[in-house]
DNA sequence: GCGATCAGCT
DNA sequence: CACAGCTGATCGC
């Protein structure tokens, strides 16, 4: 196979064009060097485009090529071994992950590629049946030689609600907290919606950290500021960076009033409950919700207790499965949707990596060849024909002089200059709670 | 001294 | 466990 030609989510050069499904750190490592980006056009779509330099404060904009959904572009590379042209037609696919984000469908002389990036697939909602639609179009019959599969959640045991339903989930916790405090967990892009729903269906405002604000509003949501605010005194609800969303952060908050945090995340330990006993893909279920409104049968049966929701921690507080990946049941349909000659897992870990297709050969072509998948090191396979020289172990080296002097300065200095470019990291936000 | 990158952690 | 992402250590300019 050709390389050098194209690069999904992977910015280390050498390719002649460069796709980003969407602006999640780990899908951009490489993006920010030194100088700026320089090493060619760079696809992605117009919501990722307006983010980026905010991210990114170094992109030359004259390299970006914003792709709409289900727009395609024309490409024409030259092969690096015999330079002949090489055209290729890439068409951009919703990929609802979160905002902005893109599924990449290559259609030419290479063959057939489909790059999935991140993705959920809720044929239940409106939203993923128009994606369907968008990738059945773009496909135009044709089969997909390679597909790169998010392999996030590719087990039969994992299997989470659409959305929707678990943001209602979410509303009916906070209505049973009316006295409490709610914090939740998120990232620095994604689950606008569940926010939104939540702030709708209890006419409150959501608190978020300022730079958050700033995203959302170069998403072009809440310009009336309606729904978002950064003063504390607003709301009783705020959302706050997933990582400080911590035990000790809610006794912290817990010392000056009550407060519950709530987890939206697919990670299946998280929703355990105290007595470690998994619940929402376990047997029997106390009690199920049923909400109105969300597919055409007019109600969706969940296999989740909304009373009494797995903690988070031995506290008031709450995991729920509100996934921006898809769970196995959607990963199935996919796959039987675009029936690819082989598919390749874009998510790997040095502990667990699930091979797609040990699930789901009997939906792959070329189901008889032997599995060639390489054996993967820990991170992401994004790379598509570029060349794979892939370092797995970089040792550091050993033997330079330690150095001591200064560096608890030097250390705060780089800590205080990351929260000015990338957001600050929000514990007790806005709370007098020990000033010293 | 500074930015980039890695290892470690949640 | 680690979705995505912070933190501190270290490397190289």
């Amino acid at each position: 196979m050709d390389e050098g030609l194209v690069s999904v989510d992977k910015f280390s050069g050498g390719s002649q064009a460069y796709f980003l499904t969407h602006l999640h750190q780990d899908h951009t490592r490489g993006l920010g060097a030194a100088g700026g980006w320089r090493h060619g056009p760079l696809y992605c779509s117009p919501v990722t485009a307006r983010l980026l330099p905010t991210r990114f404060p170094g992109i030359d904009a004259s390299v970006l090529r914003p792709l709409a959904s289900g727009a395609s572009a024309s490409l024409s590379l030259s092969s690096p071994s015999t330079g002949r042209l090489i055209s290729v037609v890439v068409t951009a696919i919703p990929a609802l992950h979160c905002p902005g984000s893109l599924m990449y469908l290559f259609r030419g002389d290479l063959g057939c590629m489909l790059c999935t990036g991140d993705f959920r697939w809720e044929l239940g909602c409106e939203r993923a049946r128009a994606a369907k639609k968008a990738l059945l179009d773009a496909l135009a019959g044709d089969t997909v030689d390679v597909l790169y599969l998010d392999n996030t959640y590719c087990h039969p045991s994992i299997s989470f609600p659409p959305r929707p339903v678990v943001a209602e989930q979410m509303v009916y916790i906070i209505r049973a907290h009316p006295d409490h405090e709610v914090i939740i967990g998120v990232d620095t892009l994604g689950k606008e919606d569940l926010l939104i729903h939540i702030s709708r269906a209890l006419q409150t405002k959501i608190w978020v950290w300022p730079q958050r604000l700033q995203t959302i509003h170069l998403l072009g949501i809440d310009d009336k500021q309606e729904i978002f605010t950064t003063h504390t005194s607003l709301t009783r609800i705020r959302a706050v960076p997933r990582y400080s969303l911590t035990i000790e952060s809610l006794d912290a908050l817990n010392t000056v009033c009550p407060t519950i945090g709530i987890m939206p995340s697919g990670l299946p330990w998280l929703w355990k409950n105290t007595k470690g006993k998994t619940k929402s893909c376990g047997k029997s279920p106390v009690k199920s919700i049923r909400c109105k409104g969300l597919n055409e049968e007019g109600a969706i049966e969940m296999d989740y207790d909304p009373l009494s929701p797995p903690k988070l921690f031995e506290k008031d507080s709450y995991a729920l499965p509100y996934s921006d990946h898809a769970c196995f049941a959607e990963l199935e349909d996919f796959m039987q949707t675009v029936r690819p000659s082989t598919v390749i897992g874009i998510v790997s870990t040095s502990l667990r990596y699930v091979n797609p297709r040990q699930h789901f050969s009997h939906l792959c072509g070329d189901n008889v060849c032997s599995d060639k998948t390489p054996v993967k090191s820990k991170g992401r396979d994004n790379a598509i024909l570029t060349p794979k020289k892939r370092k797995n172990d970089s040792k550091t080296p050993k033997g330079s002089k330690v150095r001591i002097s200064s560096s608890s300065l030097y250390r705060s200095r780089v800590t205080m200059k990351r929260r000015q470019c990338c957001g600050a990291k929000i514990r007790e936000p806005e709370e007098p709670i020990s000033v010293d």
